[in-house]
DNA sequence: CGATTAATTGACAAAACTCAATACGAGTGG
DNA sequence: CCACTCGTATTGAGTTTTGTCAATTAATCG
């Protein structure tokens, strides 16, 4: 079920996905998401676009989170990238999307045709210039999560998702997840059972703390730092 | 196999990293390659650029192939991507390299500088277009890439890496590998001994020929189909 | 409070990795 | 032409990590 109101909501967020602190430019794309975004509430594992489906606009989260999402038709599924408040997603398809969108708990998201922005960023240079810096850090968080898959073990993979979920959501060392169990395996490219072995043993060894299973306190981040120095640089 | 050779280079490739068919217009990023593309040799594992440099120019590998690296302080490494003759690559970052490229074997390239390109694409919107549809198609072959990484078995892997090649070299069902195995193992996040016990196994079953380390024959088709095809969609 | 879903834990199996030895192949010099 | 070498690839044996299956505990929601 999903709603649709069209009224302009103003810009609280803050553009996280990769750490790019857009301005607010006029003619920007968070203008442009502002003056003429279209508010959606998606509930609870709604699918915002489907795999294949044809690309025609792109969000901004406003609150909620989503997961973008690739399902294989023996059950694997790997969730390419998280999208949390402020975040913009769905400029990553030329045409059809490659991943599915699902509301991971009830989301409130701001919407913008394409036909919209296209049109304007013939135009506007600033808007185009968003557009493209967007579309470069999607790349990066792409390749950034390949490293992940491929090169990392148990440990360091929920040691580097927690930070870069303490990051984005400016915890201050404590991280409220969105998500459950199954999402974040299937984003690190584990299994449940694997990620909850991982966690526990963090925090048997003191590094984080384990309030609830949705609540991590980040307790030793010297600790944590160094389980991914080795894949710093 | 495709081969340049002339100075003045007619565009006759595709683009053949994401499956993207990019037209021949004028004002076209392939027609900007052509006319003031800069010819450039590397040898064999000789660096184009590094990690971290900043990124100033863009590049059509006229013949050879290309690696995109990353290397972490304890010599893991992730191989992000490979290029072949007529891919272009660079696009890919903003400001700074986040992976360094290498020549494979001697290398032949075209090179533009970025702020050619950038100029130009503010007046020409067939360029700005190609550049936009370039980025996208790298995104696409890097979550591509996730989904292997992430969810896929050795012989998955290994499959699909084979077909991947097989297709971006038009090769007739027989592949000539330009990379060593250890580029292979480190682009499927395997180690090198078992890329090659998953290469002699699938020689052993038939499904694959092995004249020499180099080259392969794809000769039971339907059966590497049938390794993948639980990852279709 | 009971029902249902999510998360953890345990015992075992399987896949991939590590370390070590051997084989292959291209190039070099006798 | 053959032996030698060096880099690359293959093969083998044993270990480690992660996955699988099953049971248990915790959390959530009427």
């Amino acid at each position: 079920m999903m709603h649709w109101r069209t009224e302009p909501v103003p810009f609280r967020g803050h553009v996280v996905a990769a750490g790019l602190a857009a301005g607010l430019e006029r003619g920007s794309l968070a203008e442009l998401f502002n003056r003429t975004g279209m508010h959606a509430i998606h509930a609870r594992d709604a699918e915002i676009f489907a795999e294949g489906a044809r690309a025609d606009a792109i969000y901004r989260v406003l609150t909620g989170a989503v997961r973008l999402t690739k399902l294989t038709s023996d059950g694997r599924r790997l969730i390419g990238a998280f999208y949390l408040p402020g975040d913009i997603f769905g400029i990553e398809a030329d045409d059809r999307h490659d991943f599915a969108a699902e509301a991971i708990g009830e989301t409130r998201l701001l919407a913008v045709r394409r036909s919209v922005v296209g049109a304007d960023a013939e135009e506007n240079t600033d808007l185009a210039r968003d557009l493209w810096n967007h579309a470069l850090s999607h790349l990066r968080q792409a390749r950034g999560h390949m490293l992940l898959l491929g090169r990392k073990n148990a440990q360091e993979r929920i040691a580097a998702f927690l930070m870069e979920m303490e990051e984005r959501t400016e915890g201050a060392g404590r991280v409220e997840l969105p998500m459950c169990r199954q999402d974040i395996a299937d984003y690190l490219g584990l299994t449940i059972e694997t990620v909850s072995r991982t966690m526990t043993h963090l925090e048997r060894s003191g590094i984080i703390g384990l309030p609830s299973s949705r609540r991590v306190v980040l307790q030793d981040r010297p600790a944590l730092d160094s389980l991914l120095e080795p894949l710093a640089a």
